[in-house]
DNA sequence: AGCGGTCTTGACGCGATCCTGACGCGGAGG
DNA sequence: CCTCCGCGTCAGGATCGCGTCAAGACCGCT
């Protein structure tokens, strides 16, 4: 989802934190100390940073200084000072948020959520992209050309399945229940019937199909 | 410097943070309640917005929820409860930061300068525009040459529903939900007869849709 | 109470979509 | 060489979903 980096040099508490990050569907890149912080920050490029003040080498706010010039993504601050003075201080220095320890993880990831919801274009688009059409899967949408496609209901369902798994192979079984549903597991025709719609408004030369091929007796594979 | 829109029912507080607020160089618009609160974000256009959760009349998450379709600045959270449940609840409806009560004047200020430091220059246009109208999600008006269109708080919500996600199709029970609430997913009808007001009244030829567009089985796209 | 506007509900025609059956083809196995 | 199974193709009919119109119910306002 995003890549986070954590600067904390307790590790106990980096390790937390990115079992939590990392289950939350975050890359995570750990720095110990302040140094190290500036160097990943520069290489791993991350979309946030969760700085703890308390390091052994920079003051908090140093480094806080030393990222704003070039860093433009958010920065939210742990500090087991609850002093409001130290909060206005980090915040002023760039910080986007402030969290005093002992914090509850279920709000850090809430309050991480919060400013990555204003972050850099937002969550990636879930897009698949061939040589010979494009499904964009938020948008439910597929385009030959920059030309929008007309599907049915069950070719988009049996589609999206498709390329949900690009490159894996689906079994009919599989394909069945989740188009049509569990009741329909043995009704293998459906699958040709409408996989030979779909290659028909989707592949370049349907009768030699290039992206939705057939494996005999297992089941279909969208190859990007 | 900035426009505040204060929400608070607490007269003594609301007083306190309009003088603190006016005096760090802000203007400042205060409600007392919920609806107030909607009523001022549309009027007066504000550029942060802090919310107090224990209003009379509405919960603040319905205020935050009311807000968000079509405010894009920041908001910040005040409650009596430290409760991380209510601060991720909060949190996950919208808000960009949660201080609970009692609070440091210094520090909510310095909370409210980090936001604003992000930029009232969000890359969110408040405003869609097509060859054919204009919907102003912020002011709640769409104007068809310049001239306003009359439309029903019904045929309004829908149309900022499908507005709002621009090119993506929206299933019908999304948009049932939206607008009518759960209870009424299956209600399909509603949104035929809906749409097809919506297509009178601002499509140039309402027989062949160019912008409200049908997908049939799954539910509507806006095409801009 | 009356009134205008809005929301719900029903009925109908039409087109699209889905299911189903029949047929030909090719490869695997006997 | 022959048979059988799985796959692809085609076409028809039943069904579903959509758009449209209109009438009744339900507000809020005067």
């Amino acid at each position: 989802m995003s890549r986070v980096l954590v600067v904390d040099d307790d590790p106990q508490l980096a390790r937390a934190l990115r079992i939590t990050l990392r289950a939350a569907g975050h890359e995570v890149v750990v720095a110990p100390d302040g140094r190290a912080a500036l160097r990943e920050a520069a290489s791993a490029h991350p979309d946030v940073v969760v700085l703890d003040l308390g390091l052994p080498d920079l003051d908090g706010t140093e480094v806080l200084a030393g990222l704003r010039p070039w860093f433009a993504g958010p920065v939210l601050v742990l500090s087991a000072r609850a002093d409001s003075t130290d909060k206005v201080r980090a915040l002023d220095a760039g910080a986007d948020d402030y969290v005093t320890k002992p914090f509850d993880m279920g709000e850090l990831l809430a309050r991480l959520r919060a400013l990555l919801r204003r972050g850099p274009g937002g969550p990636d688009e879930p897009v698949v992209v061939t040589d010979a059409f494009t499904v964009d899967l938020a948008a439910r949408q597929v385009t030959i050309d920059g030309a929008a496609v007309r599907l049915t209901p069950t070719e988009w369902g049996l589609l999206s399945e498709l390329v949900r798994a690009p490159g894996r192979l689906v079994g009919q079984r599989e394909l069945l229940r989740a188009v049509w549903g569990p009741a329909y597991e043995k009704e293998t025709h459906y699958l040709r019937v409408y996989l030979a719609q779909l290659r028909r408004k989707l592949e370049p030369d349907p009768a030699h199909p290039r992206y939705l091929r057939t494996e005999p007796g297992m089941g279909y594979r969208f190859t990007p």
